[in-house]
DNA sequence: ATATATTAGTTGCATATGCAACGAATAGGT
DNA sequence: ACCTATTCGTTGCATATGCAACTAATATAT
């Protein structure tokens, strides 16, 4: 067994793993910037924006921006406290707990968006052109089948 | 000024970041799994291990794993703790200090490696031919081009 | 040469995350 | 129906990270 990655694989991952870094290092510098909230609540708020009653059950929520359990259930205590989501019980099942997206949380999500997309537009898509956007989603796509 | 991505760009910036999400998760599941420490430890042990004399300036150590300087800080005050490393002053300027890596440090990477190596060939490498792994290397170091 | 600004690294404090254990409620097996 | 196992969400405690202030040393300007 050789255990040795090529150059390319090599360049590969890491370019990969430090793509990421950069980008999202990128993005929280424009939010705190701009006096926003970090990405994570965007996520959050996104999810709940799409959701029917723009509402989920927090496990859901939890799967839809890789959360563990633990972690939404403090990230909702901090968007409660900010009055961006209101904490509602489960008609149908006892333990469960909904979160649900305020007027507040909506126009705070709003806001974000400018800021995060001008950073996707300007670091990560400006560098592509159609042809290779597409190879790039491929790829992607291909690496996520795994986990779906 | 229009602030709408389209599906394709959609998927490829979204892609992405789960794409890292889930792959570092495994990643780090692995090693926990095994006992080890997290990929942080092997980012900085791998930059010592290549470095001359195994050690490096603990501000250039910083630039090469995007780590602000309190978090170096901290981080070799951990691996410092389980004598993996060793802090040296610096003999031209006063201010500055070598993190140095330890025969037990050397070893602790060694046996990470083989943990890092079949996660990324499993997770990623595995779903690419070679003509796709030129390809996203190419998208790769597209983006990492205005970062340098 | 002296005063000032900058840099390297550290530290205190606030916040965020991971882990394991818990209580309450539901689901499953007999 | 009853007992057990599982699930949902929360909490206490330990660890990790971010921010701003600090010390000590070097670099810059006049």
């Amino acid at each position: 067994m050789e255990l040795k990655l090529t150059r390319e694989e090599t360049t590969a991952w890491m370019g990969f793993v430090k793509s990421q870094q950069y980008l999202l290092e990128k993005v929280e510098e424009q939010l705190k910037l701009k006096g926003l909230p970090p990405l994570s609540w965007y996520d959050v708020l996104l999810e709940l924006d799409k959701a029917p009653d723009g509402s989920l059950r927090l496990n859901d929520l939890g799967k839809k921006v890789l959360l563990d359990k633990y972690n939404v259930t403090r990230l909702i205590d901090r968007l409660e406290n900010e009055g961006l989501v209101s904490r509602d019980a489960c008609p149908v099942d006892g333990r469960g707990k909904f979160a649900c997206i305020t007027r507040k949380g909506r126009n705070l999500r709003k806001r974000m968006w400018p800021v995060y997309y001008n950073a996707i537009k300007e670091h990560f898509l400006s560098q592509f052109n159609k042809k290779e956007l597409g190879q790039f989603v491929n790829s992607i796509k291909k690496i996520n089948s795994q986990f779906e």
